[in-house]
DNA sequence: ATTATACATCAAAATATTTTGATGTATCAA
DNA sequence: TTGATACATCAAAATATTTTGATGTATAAT
């Protein structure tokens, strides 16, 4: 019975990590840990521009990190933790096989 | 009795998560998955020229995602698994929290 | 000693990402 | 309907990363 986890795709991962891989993607995420934040509050706690910010907004959504969700004029962000924890599968794969050494250049 | 697992830098998961960011240096990882490998096994393996290899080796060596050790003319690397460890623990703070709504915009 | 192998390093060129400032769109309030 | 707010999008400029090809270093075999 072949494990399920394997059906993490590789591009997906690839693009998850580049979400990951600015350090103000970084800060932006760190605000969403405690819940919804709209573009405005990431303004206000960070000191980027509005513009700045939807870029890095969009970089994450298109990775599948973050959902958002309108209401009225503002859009709250949040972390989706399902690509979480698809990551964290991911990750484990690489540690779960058995580290026989492979016999190098022959 | 705070958590430890905030001991986790965020320079480092920085460096770790750029690390990640590459299409090349996720397939050397992959490679690394069942043990060590040396360059020429990823030359092999990847068809990606030496110096290119080297390069990515290096950041991923920077970031503390892999280990190396010589023997002879032979470099093998290999994934540090603590590293991992640190990233996963870190992922998991993310989704930790308790997910109480923000007011937004006073 | 000489040569070959395994890998690192370097500088220049190629390429990709990020930032900025301007403009666009939708929603809401007056 | 006019003006303000919240956010998205765009193109150009700024910046950062990656690739290439040449050269350097250490080890080992002859």
């Amino acid at each position: 019975m072949l494990k399920e986890s394997s059906k993490v795709k590789k591009e997906n991962i690839s693009k998850l990590m580049v979400s990951f891989s600015d350090p103000f993607r970084l800060e932006i995420i760190d605000l969403m840990m405690d819940g919804e934040v709209c573009v405005c509050d990431i303004m206000k706690l960070t000191n980027l521009s509005q513009s700045r910010i939807s870029y890095h907004i969009k970089i994450l959504k298109e990775a599948g990190l973050i959902s958002d969700r309108q209401e009225g004029r503002w859009v709250y962000y949040s972390l989706n933790k399902e690509s979480l924890f698809l990551i964290k599968e991911w990750i484990t794969s690489l540690t779960d096989h058995s580290s026989h050494r492979k016999r190098c250049c022959e």
